[in-house]
DNA sequence: TTGCAATGTTAAAAATCTTTGACTTTACGT
DNA sequence: ACGTAAAGTCAAAGATTTTTAACATTGCAA
């Protein structure tokens, strides 16, 4: 498949709102590289559930306030 | 798959608080196989995000309610 | 202007998740 | 006892996510 995930993400901001966190280093924090964020960031695929756990933990809220899910198709 | 995740579930509790849905059933309404949910089930491996996504909004809960990631050693 | 940190981007390989198909087991109703 | 639905399990193939490594671009400060 080669279609954009249905899922969007608000970690720029959040990275922002927490002291210009940069990519490495939330990369670091949830332990991918910094790839896998700018990836996930802009929507090149979505994370597995494990990568997207941790991403709300560091910015301490809940995967929905991270992760948007838009239920198209059904 | 070599190690189990550190991510367990509730889905079959879920599956039977919501009138005894069988794990077929649960597959067709989330768009994966019935293999994929027994695995998921036995914590064999963590869904997708999306998968995860679709789980908690056939129960109509948040993912935190049926997933639970315990932060182990990182 | 030059240098540097952060980010964007790509390709190939590795790891993980999902499907397909088949077979077995368990539990329940007749 | 028999038939059937639901669930457990397995292997191989396919799809998706992640890593690794490299190079390009942007913005800012000295």
């Amino acid at each position: 498949m080669v279609a954009p995930p249905p899922i969007t993400n608000t970690i720029r901001r959040l990275r922002f709102d927490h002291g210009e966190m940069t990519q490495q280093q939330l990369a670091d924090r949830i332990g991918v590289t910094r790839q896998t964020v700018a990836a996930i960031e802009q929507n090149k695929y979505s994370p597995s559930l494990e990568a997207a756990f941790r991403i709300a933990e560091v910015f301490g809220v809940e995967i929905g306030q991270v992760f948007q899910w838009t239920k198209s198709g059904s």
